[in-house]
Order: structure tokens, then C-alpha cells, then sequence
DNA sequence: AGCACGCCGACT
DNA sequence: GTCGGCGTGCTC
């Protein structure tokens, strides 16, 4: 008799799974994580439903060394993998990899380990064992660590006493990954619009049943509040709510608002939480012990055993978007996992995506509209700065008109936001004597000088190199001049501008992680800084109360490029950084510094009219079959070796199979022509609304000559950014 | 993704 | 003569 095999999904880029021999006694289910051999190594797979795997070369088959004592994949997420497959044209096992490659280290867990008081007198009595003995005096036994920095001793003071056996040691049980969030522990007093929707969302957790709603509402008007309360519908009927956020958004500000409305902190999932903490955590999701779960991307891919709410906070922020690797939208998986849970999903955000308002405008999503600010403070109008008419001097990027506003702020104890999308001191370096511009050695990029650092550095790869005292191509001596702003300069305009006030720039290259982020931007809330120069980072959920005026330093900054979402982007960006200033009781203002004040996205932004912003917006998107009135799949070829990657995209294009209203565009060099050495060919295929997409460019993969040498086609379905 | 196998340049 | 560069292809 054969031995019985299973299939086994490894997560390398394959896209079928292997089948293995199961040892005699061992029982397997799918979405088991089972040991396996392969090749010369080991590896952990998982056991893939279906069976219905090509049939192999029996002698080839191996043996399943272990199941492993991990939580299993649940059934909604081998859906969901299998689905994202299908979709992004990845091989399954790069999403499988998505879903196992949680970094957390799955091994045994260290003990922790409690000291108490026992019979014995101490060989010798010092101050500091005084200090631990009164504290541990009560006989309770507390965590070592714990013992020692309440009584504030070294841990060396702990180990001497257990050595005299004066203390014994004992063994806890493990830390459970997050407590309990009790939905009852502080509720609200909601305003009658947040009633409203907080009601709808209620039912529709009660339903248990799949279903989208966009909880529409300006910054402050209360969104978070509201969804909480949905969470605490889940909690109350024992289900797991997944919440999840920008990364940048998950911040102490947030676990705090959380942690008042239902006592405890959320167990975090994001990449500053530790390996032992992301094991716990998984461990818990598991087995239905940690209930809520506040994450970034990747936390869409934990193994909720009982899901029964996702939330997905700023629906709009690109960040949600993966591009390399497997390419997917994390709000659109989120739906997606969502509907194979059969839960109800919530997508929030003050300036939803233009997909997202259609689905609403159509019925296809439920829309809960938060009208109003709460608690009475005032949305910033934004008053255009003409910078061809009242610009500042030359080298310099803050208008008289801006200057002047900032310093009588900060004159009465206001508090100021610059905001400039540009990380740096400046965009460009160039040679004032010959005109050579620096430029990164393996991209198609210019070079954008960091003065803290005093360094070069390419944004698009991560090349570094000192600035040079010599043009490198005429050798002349202090040439090079920077073009261009980037927040460092700025910071130093604001210095001379302002020598008595306290500047911070928030930017995302700032080192120290996100632990120091997160300082700094307490540090703001907490009103000790004056004037904040900040770039897209300080337009992501933060909250700073003291915050009276708001300055868009460069709103033109993401137009133009002939990118088809520039003017989505603009207009998210602009109106939620205006939305920083006047949260507290401060009444906010607002200026916009633009060289187009009569451009649509301008006139909404600078009148308050989001409406009118989606209706041209919409419009155009329609006018041009663009997503989500038609569909977008980029595929990019590329090749250390220009001519290899066009000839290779020419033959592509020329075997794109013939579809009844799909256009094939190009090929034609990406506006990022060269990236990290590599030479990059763009191809754009506009398929109608409701086509499948991903079939179409399925058949295209299987009749396009085969790729050799180091030319790869990278595939994205509905991409967002068009570099 | 690794890791082995393969076929061409500069070293003990 | 070998060591080793990384291109190519396979892993149940």
C-alpha cells in the first residue's frame, strides 16, 4: 500500500504546493505547519487543502518530518492566500511567505522567573538588600526585573540574595500576550451623528455577516470613537476585532485613547514590536486570547480564529499599498479577508480614496457621515498664498505674508506647522561653475543633500557618499550649491527667521526608530516645541493640541509628473495636515503657498470644498477610464542592461493577447527610467470596469517569451503610483 | 528563497 | 593545475 501523502505549500516562489509521505500515527488538517525536507535543507510549509496537486515521481516523494506545535493558518486565510494569488499573478508561495514571515521566533519561551521571600537571615546586610527586603517584606512574589527596579536595586542585588538563600526563586506563568479589553469600561458620550453611525456599525457586528461601510468624517469629528464602539460590540459578543493603521499612525497618542475607552493597551503588531512579543501575540490571536489586535499591513495576515470586525483607519494612505514583492492594496485584502470571515469590515478616512467614495456613491458601501468637528472646534480654512505674486526672496521659501503669520503665532504662544513634503536640506546639488548636477550612480535620480548627516544620499535606493569639496567633473573647489528646499533648510530659514523659538523637524529619516518618533511627537502635543517643520509624517493621525497655524510651505510639490492620482494625492495630503491646527480650543488657521491657486485641487482645498474636489475628480477619472471606472495592471520589465530590458518589453507587448476593449500601452521607459542598476521598461494595460484582469494577464504570462538573463517583468495589479 | 551544479578568469 | 566568480535551474 502507498503511504498516504498531503500537499504541502512552501513559501518560496513556487506556485503549486509539493506532496510529502506522512508518517505513520501523525494527523494532519490543513493550514497544518508542518517540518518538511527540500533539496539539501529543511523548511516549514504548510498543509494545503485540496490534494489535487500534479501526481509526482514516486521515488521522489519525501516524508514530513514534524508537525509543528504553531498555531495552524485558518481556513478564511488559506482562502485568502490562495485569492491574493489569483489576483496579484504572485506565486502562491510568495503569499504564503507574507503570512508565515512574521519574524517573531516561534521556539520554546524564556521562563520567566519570580523571586519571594523565604526562611534565612543574609550573610551580610547592605543598604540595597534592606531596599529589596522591605519591599519583598510582604512575601508576594514578584517578577525578578520587576523586584528590582521597584525596589530600585541592580538585578546583580536580586541574584546575591537568591545565592544566600534568603530569596527563592519561582516560576510565573507566562505574560499573557495582551489583557482583556473590557467593552464596558468607559463609554462614551457620543454626539448624535456619532450615535447614529455607531449604531449602524453595532448591527452590523451583530450580524455576523460580511458587509463595507465607509465611516466618512473630517479630522476631529470623532471617527476613532466611533469605531471603538464596534469593537466593543465584538468584545461583547467574545469575537476578535482587527484595527488596522498606518504605521506611523500606531501611536502612543492612539494606544491611549484606546486604552481609556477599554482599560487595557491593544496588543501591537507592527515591525518595532520585539520577536518574543510578535511570538506571544500570534500565539494568543490563535487560540482566541488576544481579542484586539492594532496593527500595521502585515497584521491583516495573523491567524484570527474568530474574526469579527475589521477596522481599516485612513483607508486612503498610500502606505496601505505593497510594491515590490507581491504588489497588493492591504485595505483591499482587508475587504477581501473580511468577506471569507463573513465579518463586517469599516473603512475610515476624512478624504477617502476616490475607489473607495464611488463604492459608497454606488450603494456598493454603506456610508456613515460625520458631519461635524466635534467638540465645537473650527476645520482651518486655507487662505492661497500666490507665490508668482508675494513669493519670498530668492533662496528662500517662506513668504512675508507666512513669515509674518507664523511669528505673531508664536508671539502668543501658538504653536506652528510648516509642512513640506521633502525630506533633506536640498533636492539638488549642482556646480555653479560647470552645471554638473549630482546624481545617484544607480538610479535615474538626483542626489538630496542631508546636511545633519552631510551626506548625499538617493532617495530611491539608499545611496550614500559624503558631499564632495570638489565638482566631481570640473574640479573646482566649493562649487557645489544646493538647489531647492528640503525641512532641514527650512529649519534653518525658520532659524533666522525666528532666533528665539524652538523649531523640530519630523521626518521619517530621523534617526532613533519609531521609539524616538514617537518621542518627538509627544514632545510636540505636549507644546514644547514652537514651530514644527514636518513632511507627510506629521499629516498621519497625530494629534497636537496646541496647534494654532498651519503652513503649506510648497503645495505643488506632488503635481504635475502626469501621475493620474497627483491630484488625489495633493488634496488628501493638503487637507489633512490643515487639519492638524484647531483640535484643541485654539481656533486654527491655514495658508497655502502655490504658483497655481486657480488650479480645481487648489480652489478645494483653499474653500473647504471636499465635495467639489470629488466631483471634478470623479469626473476626470470617468472621462478617462481610469480606476475605478476602468482597470490598471502595470508590468514593469527590467534588466541591468538597458537595450536587453526594451527589446524584452517590445516582444511583450507585441504577444499581448487581443481583448475586447483592454489597450496595451507602451512599452516606454518608466519615469524612474534606472533604478538600483537596473534598467526599467514600463508597460500599462486599461482594461474595462468588472474585466478579469488578472486571467488576461495570466494568458499574456503563459504566451510571452520566456525571461533569461537578469531581466525580470514585475506585475502590478492596480498600481498606485506610476514611477 | 537557498543551494548545487556548471562553465570561464587569476592565484598557491 | 585548482579556487571561485555568479548565471541557471531545481527543490515533493
Amino acid at each position: 500500500m502507498s503511504p498516504r501523502t498531503v500537499d504541502v505549500l512552501l513559501p518560496l516562489g513556487l506556485d503549486t504546493p509539493y506532496s510529502y509521505a506522512v508518517p505513520e500515527g501523525l494527523d494532519l488538517e490543513p493550514g497544518d505547519l508542518v517540518h518538511v525536507p527540500l533539496g539539501t535543507r529543511g523548511m516549514i510549509g504548510c498543509v494545503w487543502p485540496g490534494g489535487g496537486s500534479a501526481p509526482v515521481d514516486a521515488a521522489k516523494i519525501k516524508s514530513v518530518k514534524a508537525k509543528l506545535t504553531f498555531p495552524p493558518v485558518p481556513p478564511d486565510l488559506l482562502q485568502l492566500i490562495d485569492w491574493m494569488a489569483d489576483y496579484t499573478l504572485a506565486p502562491k508561495g510568495m503569499v504564503l511567505r507574507l503570512a508565515l514571515r512574521h519574524g517573531e521566533s516561534p521556539g520554546p519561551q524564556r521562563e520567566r522567573v519570580g523571586v519571594r521571600l523565604a526562611a534565612g537571615e543574609p550573610s551580610r546586610m547592605t543598604a540595597a538588600r534592606a531596599k529589596l527586603l522591605a519591599f519583598l517584606a510582604d512575601g508576594f512574589v514578584r517578577g525578578k526585573g520587576e523586584a528590582a527596579r521597584e525596589a530600585g536595586v541592580s538585578p546583580s542585588v536580586v541574584d546575591g540574595l537568591v545565592d544566600d538563600g534568603v530569596l527563592e526563586t519561582v516560576v510565573l506563568p507566562p505574560e499573557p500576550a495582551a489583557e482583556t479589553p473590557d467593552p464596558t469600561h468607559a463609554a462614551p458620550a457620543l454626539s448624535d451623528a456619532q450615535r447614529l453611525a455607531s449604531d449602524a456599525l453595532q448591527q452590523a457586528v451583530a450580524a455576523k455577516a460580511f458587509s463595507v461601510h465607509l465611516l466618512d468624517g473630517v479630522t476631529g469629528s470623532g471617527k476613532t470613537e466611533v469605531y471603538f464602539e464596534a469593537v466593543a460590540q465584538a468584545l461583547a459578543e467574545g469575537r476578535q476585532a482587527l484595527i488596522l493603521l498606518p504605521e506611523i499612525a500606531l501611536t502612543q497618542a492612539f494606544l491611549d485613547r484606546f486604552t481609556r475607552r477599554f482599560g487595557v493597551k491593544p496588543a501591537e503588531w507592527h515591525s518595532g514590536v520585539a520577536s518574543r512579543r510578535r511570538a506571544r501575540v500570534l500565539d494568543g490571536v490563535a487560540k482566541g486570547e488576544v481579542q484586539v489586535v492594532a496593527g500595521a499591513r502585515s497584521a491583516l495576515f495573523l491567524p484570527f480564529t474568530d474574526l469579527g470586525l475589521v477596522i481599516v483607519d485612513e483607508e486612503h494612505d498610500p502606505a496601505y499599498k505593497q510594491e515590490d514583492g507581491v504588489c497588493y492594496h492591504a485595505r483591499d485584502m482587508a475587504v477581501v479577508r473580511a468577506r471569507f470571515a463573513r465579518a463586517p469590515i469599516v473603512l475610515t478616512s476624512a478624504t477617502p480614496s476616490i475607489e473607495t467614495e464611488v463604492n459608497a456613491r454606488r450603494g456598493r458601501y454603506g456610508r456613515l457621515a460625520l458631519p461635524e468637528r466635534f467638540g465645537g472646534a473650527k476645520v482651518p480654512g486655507l487662505a492661497p498664498i500666490d507665490l508668482r505674486k508675494e513669493g519670498p526672496a530668492r533662496g528662500r521659501w517662506i513668504s512675508p505674508r507666512l513669515a509674518q503669520e507664523v511669528g505673531e503665532t508664536v508671539e502668543s504662544g501658538g504653536q506652528a506647522l510648516l509642512f513640506l513634503n521633502r525630506r533633506g536640506y536640498a533636492p539638488l546639488t549642482l556646480c555653479r561653475s560647470c552645471g554638473h548636477r549630482m546624481k545617484c550612480p544607480s538610479c535615474s535620480a538626483w542626489l538630496v543633500e542631508h546636511r545633519f548627516r552631510r551626506r548625499l544620499s538617493c532617495h530611491h535606493c539608499g545611496y550614500q557618499a559624503p558631499v564632495p569639496e570638489v565638482c566631481p567633473s570640473c574640479n573646482t573647489k566649493d562649487s557645489l550649491i544646493p538647489c531647492g528646499p528640503g525641512v532641514e533648510r527650512l529649519q534653518e530659514e525658520v532659524q533666522t527667521l525666528f532666533p528665539e523659538a524652538r523649531s523640530l523637524v519630523l521626518s521619517s529619516d530621523l534617526t532613533g526608530g519609531i521609539e524616538r518618533m514617537r518621542a518627538e511627537l509627544d514632545a510636540v502635543a505636549r507644546g514644547e516645541v514652537d514651530i514644527v517643520i514636518g513632511t507627510q509624517l506629521v499629516a498621519k493621525g497625530h494629534n497636537f493640541p496646541g496647534l494654532a497655524l498651519v503652513g503649506v510651505v510648497d503645495a505643488d510639490v506632488g503635481l504635475g509628473q502626469g501621475d493620474p492620482r497627483a491630484a488625489e494625492r495633493t488634496f488628501q495630503l493638503v487637507h489633512q495636515v490643515a487639519g492638524r491646527a484647531g483640535r484643541g480650543a485654539a481656533e486654527g488657521r491655514g495658508f497655502l503657498q502655490t504658483h497655481m491657486p486657480e488650479h480645481p485641487v487648489m480652489q478645494a482645498l483653499v474653500k473647504g470644498d471636499r465635495a467639489a474636489f470629488y466631483e471634478t475628480e470623479i469626473a476626470a477619472r470617468q472621462e478617462a477610464h481610469l480606476p475605478p471606472f476602468g482597470r490598471l495592471a502595470s508590468l514593469v520589465v527590467s534588466a541591468t542592461d538597458g537595450h536587453a530590458a526594451e527589446s524584452h518589453a517590445r516582444r511583450l507587448a507585441a504577444c499581448a493577447p487581443l481583448a475586447d476593449g483592454v489597450r496595451v500601452l507602451g512599452p516606454a521607459e518608466a519615469p524612474l527610467a534606472i533604478l538600483r542598476g537596473r534598467h526599467r521598461w514600463r508597460l500599462l494595460v486599461r482594461a474595462p470596469r468588472g474585466f478579469d484582469l488578472s486571467a488576461y494577464l495570466r494568458h499574456w504570462r503563459a504566451a510571452a517569451p520566456k525571461v533569461t538573463g537578469n531581466t525580470r517583468v514585475a506585475i502590478d495589479v492596480d498600481p498606485l503610483s506610476f514611477l
